[in-house]
RNA sequence: GGCGUCGUAGCUCAGUAGGUAGAGCAGCGGACUGAAAAUCCGUGUGUCACUGGUUCAAUUCCAGUCGAUGCCA
């Protein structure tokens, strides 16, 4: 059974997604597909924001689906990501009910919305440990020995040298077989706020996240044997806290360094959407300042549903 | 109260043997196709505290004022 019909709401950190989204589902038969790189992990919670109990606040439960499904310390990318919500999609679409695709991971989003197709090169282990002792001037020139090409980012940025030279190397020239979506009536909503305002509340979040047991969720991770450069690859709350529970820095550099951090991924998330956008995609900017009726009215009058209820 | 030190970008500070100034961090912009909350790139004009003086020219020298700080009373 072919997708007709997706929605999208994104938006950056602190904006008040998931219970728009949980209120959208409700009014329009919905089920959610959330796209967050960190919430898929069980335990962790505090630090990724994940309160399962949302998507039952308010009235009967709304289905959410790709979270909580993996534990600490396993890989995931976004080739797994893309295959994983094009199957869950599909499923949903096929019980005639709407996919709510709800998320602040922008590659994750695109790499939905704009079909990415990747290449055959699965992630060669050998290959990595090889080239952890090659420095970026070597892979750099390896992968122009082989036609690739590099912009002055790529040269730098080690995670891009080493996949572009896997790619080169273990390709296949075989097509890729790939699973698209056949989206035919596409609605993205984005939440909009002033950057001051997303700093304020993420800041105050951050307050809270730390006596609600921030510290203890990150220690009770590690205690497990969840391995500390695992947490530190997370990035912020998880790396933060776990380099302040190793000593490494104090509980003041820990919050300041760590509210910074939050900031600049908010900002980096806002260049994501205005990228989308440029590649195409149409985002309906709701003002985040109003409250969530007004957001729901905005929703509904911008598209019209006339196929779930 | 006396003597000394300091007052330069949002923050911490450098500097100008007199020709109006520069780093780190923050901020801002960007990249991104198998780690993406990751990784990487670009971007620095500010009454050089205030008021006068010396000088062709002062943020730089001199005096005073204000503010901060230290020591002595």
């Amino acid at each position: 059974m072919e997708i007709h019909e997706l929605m999208v709401i994104l938006g950056p950190t602190a904006t008040g997604k998931t219970a728009l989204a949980v209120k959208a589902a409700r009014a329009l038969n919905a089920e959610i597909v959330s796209a967050d790189s960190r919430q898929i992990y069980r335990g962790l919670d505090i630090g990724t924001g994940k309160d399962l109990s949302e998507y039952s606040q308010g009235g009967t439960a709304v289905p959410y689906h790709l979270i909580d499904f993996l534990n600490p310390g396993e890989t995931y990318n976004t080739f797994q990501f893309k295959a994983d919500a094009t199957e869950v999609i599909r499923e949903i679409g096929s019980r005639n009910k709407l996919p709510l695709v709800c998320g602040g991971t922008g590659l994750y989003i695109e790499s939905l919305l704009l079909d990415y197709h990747f290449s055959s090169a699965n992630r060669q282990e050998d290959f990595r440990r090889e080239a952890e002792h090659m420095d970026n001037s070597v892979l750099a020139r390896q992968i122009e020995v082989l036609g690739g090409t590099l912009s002055n980012e790529d040269k730098a940025n080690r995670h891009r040298l080493i996949r572009k030279l896997e790619v080169l190397l273990f390709s296949e020239e075989k097509k890729e077989m790939r699973e698209s979506l056949k989206i035919e009536k596409l609605h993205v909503f984005g939440i909009e706020l002033p950057r001051e305002i997303i700093r304020r509340r993420i800041t105050d979040r951050l307050i809270i996240r730390l006596e609600h047991g921030m510290v203890e969720e990150v220690k009770s991770l590690l205690d497990d044997g969840v391995s500390p450069k695992w947490l530190d690859a997370l990035g912020l709350e998880y790396r933060f806290v776990s380099r302040y529970l190793k000593k490494q820095m104090s509980y003041q550099e820990m919050f300041s360094q760590l509210e910074t951090a939050i900031h600049q991924f908010a900002k980096r998330q806002s260049t994501w959407f205005r990228r989308m956008e440029k590649r195409g995609i149409k985002i309906n900017w709701i003002d985040g300042q109003v409250d969530d009726m007004e957001k729901m009215e905005f929703i509904m009058e911008t598209v019209d549903f006339n196929c779930h209820g």
